[in-house]
DNA sequence: AAAACTACCTGAGTGC
DNA sequence: TGCACTCAGGTAGTTT
């Protein structure tokens, strides 16, 4: 589910929640996440939010005495309610704010993540080898080209690998290369210098338009309304077998790359 | 070093 | 209905 349209859509609509808030309590009602949950979170107990930024797919609020770090793995949301509000199965933790509203981390999978580091966020085991923001700056056509270089592995693979740029999920990856126009299976190091530029291009313009429509939801993906994001109506390939090109009309193929789910254009990409 | 694969977990959907 | 099976948006960690 989420990647990171979804976290940047959730991040921002939680923000004017919880910035400038202080925490009230902390309620861990399971602490089997992926990683358990520490008991350290309730240091977070009395302390102002002052920041909430995203790396990654990571959320991170920032208070005077530490961080909180949230992710969503496969199946997670995070969403702001009132205490009064019955919880649901796979309600694991919840986050009472002096304003009276409560945020709550759903995840039926318990992919996700909630720790509380000390110190420097981005000194974290989790963080600090992470590659460059897709929207950023530093991820640039030479960026791709240095990490593609003498490479075989194919080039969807070299997108998703987060040492090399950051947030590109299996959804993204696969709508990526369709927009570039390259085949997924394609050698990274055999992608030439232009293709790598419209890649980067792409990936950018993707995870931006998916951003401006609230995230794909194409099961159970829901922001901190609980409402669905309404980029999957745009998905070009992606959970597409069978279905007409949007371009050419030849239909689209799946795969399997790196045991994940892969579709493209067999006319299309090469 | 890099590629290949495993593990974590629940729920939805499919075929019999 | 029910059982057995497959598949799913992520990613750290192990093995080859």
């Amino acid at each position: 589910m989420p990647e990171l349209p979804e976290v940047e859509t959730t991040l921002r609509g939680v923000s004017p929640h919880v910035i400038g808030k202080r925490v009230r309590e902390v309620i861990v009602r399971d602490k089997r996440l992926r990683w358990p949950v520490p008991d350290t979170i309730h240091e977070m107990e009395g302390c102002r939010i002052d920041s909430g930024i995203r790396r990654a797919k990571y959320m991170l609020f920032g208070t005077t005495k530490g961080t909180l770090l949230l992710h969503l793995g496969m199946s997670g949301n995070l969403r702001v309610l009132t205490p009064d509000v019955p919880f649901k199965k796979h309600d694991h933790l919840a986050i009472t704010l002096d304003s009276g509203k409560q945020l709550r981390l759903h995840d039926p999978r318990r992919f996700g993540a909630a720790l509380w580091i000390e110190g420097d966020p981005m000194q974290h085991a989790l963080l600090k080898d992470l590659g460059p923001e897709p929207l950023g700056d530093v991820f640039s056509a030479a960026h791709l080209h240095a990490a593609c270089k003498g490479k075989t592995a194919a080039i969807k693979l070299v997108i998703m690998d987060s040492h090399v740029v950051v947030g590109v999920g299996n959804i993204y990856a696969s709508e990526a290369l369709f927009m570039a126009g390259i085949d997924p299976r394609k050698p990274a190091g055999k992608v030439t210098r232009p293709r790598l530029e419209k890649l980067v291009k792409a990936i950018r313009d993707v995870l931006t338009a998916s951003i401006e429509m609230g995230g794909t939801t194409l099961r159970d993906f829901v922001n901190e309304s609980g409402e669905p994001g309404y980029f999957a109506q745009t998905l070009r390939v992606y959970d597409r077998e069978g279905d007409p090109c949007r371009v050419c009309g030849t239909k689209i193929k799946r795969i399997v790359l790196g045991q994940r789910s892969t579709f493209f254009c067999p006319k299309c990409q090469h």
